[in-house]
DNA sequence: TCATTAATGTGTT
DNA sequence: AACACATTAATGA
């Protein structure tokens, strides 16, 4: 009960209210590495993640993936006609192990029905997101290889890295060829700018660790110039 | 641990 | 940015 609280859509309810969530749609707690929702079965339903880390993505047409996002705990995603969060065509596999429930659309538009301020909540969360992807949109119009990366790692690390003195910590384990993905680029242009970057002391990496360290005030600054 | 595959680094066009 | 190739890391039997 406490984690359905801390789901961003859900945080102002009162205890009776995720009593019932609870009850429509109980917990599952989902190992790593599982597949949650592919294109063409399509049960439409709405995931509600209270913790852990989940990958959106879609194939090309080689069958290489090609990661959109990453969605962490509070998130909500899914695809429910009335109001589309977005996962149509698209992959969600659980990065770690994840906790997270799971709405049908009947379950959630009933709900939804009894809770008009829940929609509007929701619809708050949605133009937040519409809000991130035009500015992704526009970075990615403008920018450098280098700005853009550093706005991605900046989004990054606000949605899911640990401040520690005067760096970032972030554990994701994305491959350089899924940063390029994000942010329209290639796997090697990727692999040089991290390079350069680390040259320059804005990021570094400690050998054999998965965490990426980055200097806050280096990457602020650099985000501005380039 | 070792062998195999995946990821990454770098020079050239 | 694309490509080729070298090097290094990750995986799993």
């Amino acid at each position: 009960m406490w984690y359905l609280s801390q789901i961003n859509l859900m945080e102002e309810l009162p205890l009776e209210d995720l009593k019932e969530i609870e009850r429509m749609a109980p917990m599952s707690k989902i190992p790593k590495g599982t597949i949650i929702s592919s294109p063409g079965e399509a049960p439409p339903a709405l995931y509600l993640l209270k913790k852990g880390k989940v990958r959106l993505y879609k194939l090309n047409r080689e069958g290489k993936e090609f990661t959109l996002g990453i969605l962490g705990d509070g998130n909500i995603f899914g695809e429910v006609e009335t109001f589309s969060t977005g996962t149509r065509d698209t992959y969600v596999e659980a990065m770690e192990e994840t906790l997270l429930c799971v709405l049908n659309k009947k379950d959630f538009e009933e709900f939804m029905k009894e809770r008009p301020q829940l929609a509007i909540k929701l619809i708050g969360i949605l133009t937040e997101r519409l809000r991130e992807a035009e500015e992704m949109l526009e970075n990615l119009a403008y920018g450098s290889v280098q700005k853009r990366l550093l706005y991605l790692l900046s989004k990054l690390v606000h949605h899911f890295g640990n401040q520690k003195g005067a760096y970032w910590e972030l554990d994701l384990r994305l491959s350089h060829q899924d940063l390029a993905a994000m942010i329209g680029a290639t796997r090697e242009t990727v692999s040089a700018t991290l390079s350069e970057l680390t040259r320059q002391g804005v990021i570094s990496k400690e050998r054999n660790k998965r965490d990426l360290r980055i200097h806050r005030k280096k990457m602020e600054s650099m985000m501005n110039e380039k």
